[in-house]
DNA sequence: TCTAGCCTAGAACGCACGTTCTGATTACGC
DNA sequence: GCGTAATCAGAACGTGCGTTCTAGGCTAGA
């Protein structure tokens, strides 16, 4: 892309500015005065120049209608924001998903990529992961693990359980086997946990894994 | 927020329709012609009764100002898209993230959510983890680790080493020790590697981790 | 049947706004 | 200096476009 005068940048400024506050652009006049412009030929004379050089696209006889290119729509991909709901941790309840919570809640939110969201993106939440209980699951502390909120979980899926009895919360591989629920650890150097299946509560089930290493 | 006719959902999925398209919104007349509208006061009648509804919002006098309320805009962020190189399994080696590969190449991409990246997004790129030698370090097969291209890394830093000698490629912790080089293994019962610092090549070192768990 | 409210028509009004025309001013190479 | 091109001024023109006015067709309840 060819090189802009300083006034050319002032209006290539001004139109994102105007985009971001009212997501329309500005008409020649408005730009005319926010420019400082003496005359609407000069912005017109400009936006020519900066649409010969490919930094807009204008729709002539039509009001408003300048296109930035080349820029953001690129990178601004649609994503899934999920709430946080807190933290995971051994002999700690398991924070609750209470209805409503999933949409915009005053919860701390975490942007899903895409490339890891499920096909359905709802009823998801995330939580921290707090200590070294579940390294055998490749699960350490710090992670972030996304679950989906399900009460009945499928042989050999990994979930959120919490036992009322231990007044524990893991997160393990479940089975159902009868009338036992068995929770199993990755590591076979660690024992299953086997207890009767209504003193289980499922708590949803996880479909994704995310971990910031430290720099 | 209140039922709507189908009139006004007409409108409304013409408005999303038309602003992707062209980034701007339709005139009257425009929707008008395309909802199939008899006259512009139906349009502007039942455009004012979105507004009041809560669904768009409108700036009177000024040609093409409305703004569709509460969807989109807050969806989206701005995340960095880094490219997926390829794998790193033990005994192949590292693709090398040759120059360009970053901006967009003919790789795949992958969008790293905002609270993963660090505070320089540059110079990021992913690898797909393949076989099951890195367990140790929480990382299991399936999983995508997320690099910093960087040749020197620093004690404690959790690296893509490629040892040439050994033609073998690993995820470890990575120790500088005088003249030796102590690839480090997260778990105790595994052995470290220790070898001459320069027959070993630090290609980058991982400052995330993820991981979709099969549904 | 009357009336009230909701929705639809058609047309006209008037400002908003893109465009264009004529010059003036500045910048730059010779 | 001089000439050409780039940039800027000011004003006027024509139309795009939001708005409004009047009025007609619905349905429902009194």
């Amino acid at each position: 892309m060819p090189a802009i005068s300083t006034r050319q940048q002032e209006i290539l400024d001004f139109l994102r500015e105007y985009h971001t506050d009212r997501s329309y652009m500005p008409s020649i006049r408005e730009i005319q005065l926010a420019c400082g412009i003496s005359s609407t030929s000069v912005v017109d004379y400009n936006l020519r120049l900066l649409e010969r050089d490919g930094y807009i696209r204008r729709d002539p006889d039509i009001s408003r209608a300048i296109e930035l290119v080349g820029e953001s729509e690129a990178d601004l991909v649609e994503v899934a924001r999920i709430p946080v709901l807190g933290a995971i941790a051994a002999g700690e309840p398991i924070p609750a998903p209470e209805a409503g919570a999933y949409a915009d809640g005053d919860h701390e939110s975490f942007a899903l990529p895409p490339e890891l969201t499920p096909r359905d993106p709802d009823n998801l939440y995330a939580l921290r992961v707090k200590g070294y209980s579940m390294i055998d699951a490749f699960v350490t502390d710090g992670d972030i693990v996304v679950l989906r909120h399900t009460r009945d979980a499928r042989n050999g899926d990994m979930v959120a359980a919490w036992l009322p009895m231990q007044e524990e919360a893991t997160l393990k591989h479940f089975y159902l086997e009868g009338e036992n629920v068995r929770l199993m650890p990755a590591n076979p150097a660690m024992e299953p946990i086997i207890v009767p299946a209504d003193s289980v509560q499922v708590h949803g089930k996880v479909v994704a894994v995310m971990r910031k290493v430290a720099a």
